[in-house]
DNA sequence: AAATTTAAGGAACAAATGTTTGCTTTTTTC
DNA sequence: GAAAAAAGCAAACATTTGTTCCTTAAATTT
């Protein structure tokens, strides 16, 4: 018996061709066709081996029932806030984007439109998105999401003598201090199309 | 009978929603339970339905062959080019990336990482992500991807008496001026992580 | 070269699942 | 309010499909 080593790479690929051009798996018989395998049994085999290195997931007892390991995260974007609402309500989802998972990759992640110019000198535009991850608290130098007068507001974030300084990135502006603020986020990445 | 009329919109957010957890499609008698719909025929007619007005793809008589339409492009990073090289070879995919096609669409997108500073007035960082449409054509004021001495180089265009002019978009540098230049590609968009 | 292990195949089984048909209930129309 | 249309249900049917068991062939070991 040939045991062309390739042959469980050859059912890794053909599922994942598969699934890309149809959106749903393929079924047993089908990768023994795609494949040039004459048992169902070896491709049954394949896949628990291939669910057990971890590349694919399968449920039992199930048809088609094999999905690839998720490389998107679905992230909403978060629209302007109506007055006296909370921020995460979810009449503020404006609208859904799937992001890489190899690029943008945790929980609790959301999306904010950039809004004036107060972050400039590290490259945040009108019009440029934001990544956010959802957060309470933040490190001195982190780019965060601050709650100020129930409108969010993006600066630089540090504690100083107690207080709490959001610094704009931007040379014609002076830093805010306030004693407390609401912090809702730190941003961790930006998109933008031009 | 209850006519409720929202009963095959819950249908679709089921699906929906049953994807995106499972990686894999709801069989019919799953989302009668899911949506308390009392019989399978329902439930085939709704997404039927559902296919008729191109909210989902269903395939006959397949199993769970239920898909969402795509909201997402794969899109190769182009890493560093290999001297001499074309420089799209799938050799050069360093990656891939799921993008959001709310955002990036287009057939032939491709990835490059942002070297220098040449770039910054318009926010484009080292380490910054761009997004690129292949083409090789480009619009005066365009931002492009130029092949120069074997390696890509991202300039605003423009022709200018017969002659291509690539702009950096930083104070300290000065225009180059070409005779003729290879376009590879326009700049859509951009992505960073911090 | 025989014995053992490993990989693949064949065939049948049982479960899961899409689909059809006819009936019932509700809604709409006249 | 009766007739017609539409929507939903129940049950059965027919595939599709995952899974198991056992055999066969190849590779490896002894």
């Amino acid at each position: 018996m040939r045991a062309l080593a390739g042959k469980i790479d050859e059912v890794f690929e053909f599922v994942q061709k598969y699934i890309k051009e149809n959106g749903y798996a393929p079924s047993v018989r089908e990768i023994c066709k795609g494949c040039e395998i004459k048992s169902t049994a070896t491709v049954f085999t394949y896949l628990n081996e291939l669910a057990d290195r971890g590349l694919i997931n399968k449920a039992n007892l199930k048809n088609r029932a094999v999905s690839l390991k998720q490389n998107v995260t679905t992230v909403p974007l978060i629209g302007t806030v109506a007055a006296g609402q909370p921020i995460f309500a979810t009449e503020n989802y404006e609208d859904f984007y799937s992001l890489p998972s190899n690029f943008f990759s945790g929980e609790d992640l959301y999306m904010l439109n950039v809004h004036g110019d107060s972050m400039i000198k590290i490259g945040m535009y009108e019009g440029d998105k934001i990544v956010v991850k959802k957060q309470e608290t933040a490190d001195n130098g982190d780019i965060v999401v601050a709650l100020v007068d129930d409108s969010a507001t993006v600066k630089r974030f540090f504690k100083r003598d107690g207080k709490v300084v959001l610094h704009p990135e931007n040379d014609e502006m002076d830093d805010f201090v306030f004693d407390n603020v609401k912090i809702v986020g730190k941003v961790i990445g930006l998109i933008r199309n031009l």
